[in-house]
DNA sequence: GTCGAAAAGTGGTTAAAAGTGTTATTTTAT
DNA sequence: ATAAAATAACACTTTTAACCACTTTTCGAC
């Protein structure tokens, strides 16, 4: 499998919730578990399967728990990720205050980065630079 | 063998697929597995066996998911490949959004490029500088 | 505490759209 | 003229979006 690629546009329902596009849904199934992590970075999501954020977390502990910047960094980090499980319909709930600070409103964009993929609002997707 | 050469002209079919020009795919189904991997340059797309994409995917993987200029070269990179599968009949389909950023309707020319091979809109191919 | 109402979260159903497989017909090359 | 390849057409399957009904959690009033 090559993982996470392309771009899905895809909606919000009513409750927030996504339904994760086909092709991401058998490389879940197929490659990691229903367990993911949605963390918060700059103006979008980025979605991780455990697996792959348990890779992540090693290579941020090496920053030092009592040296203040590094510290602050973590908290944000932290501080905004939640876990999530992909429901056997194919579903996942994205945690409300996510989804203000990634302004999410209907239109969505998933985009695949290969391990994991990231979550934007369509206009904030049509509108990078 | 000695790779995708030549170019064909051949057609999309109403669901936006295309059947792969019979020497191109004697070359994938001895060479290869039925994977690929098409992915958007400038204006027209490449396809890559799964095998020659992942030698693709090295030379990228040395950027970190961390630093912002890098992430957004990866995001390019990523959020518009696609993987599809050749079918049995030699059918690939071409994902919507490829299909429109590279232009394609009802004509459409593959250019073989050795290890991997072009599709280009044939409006597009025919006016190329 | 516990009761009830509201909000948040979950699961299933449906119709429409997107994608797939097969066969028959047309075109091309020899 | 024949065989192989390419195209077109059609039926079928899967996926998606939108609903709706149900369950769980939260939280204030008592």
């Amino acid at each position: 499998m090559s993982g996470f690629l392309g771009t899905y546009h895809i909606s919000l329902d009513g409750k927030g919730r996504i339904t994760i596009p086909s092709k991401f849904r058998a490389i879940i199934e197929s490659e990691y578990d229903s367990n993911m992590v949605v963390c918060v970075m700059d103006n979008f999501l980025i979605a991780f399967p455990q697996k792959e954020w348990a890779v992540n977390e090693e290579k941020v502990s090496s920053l030092s728990a009592f040296d203040t910047d590094d510290r602050n960094r973590l908290r944000d980090f932290y501080s905004r990720a939640s876990e999530c499980k992909m429901k056997e319909s194919g579903k996942i709930l994205i945690a409300q205050n996510q989804r203000e600070i990634a302004g999410l409103e209907k239109e969505v964009a998933l985009v695949g980065m290969s391990k994991t993929f990231e979550i934007w609002s369509k206009d904030r997707w049509d509108t990078r630079k």
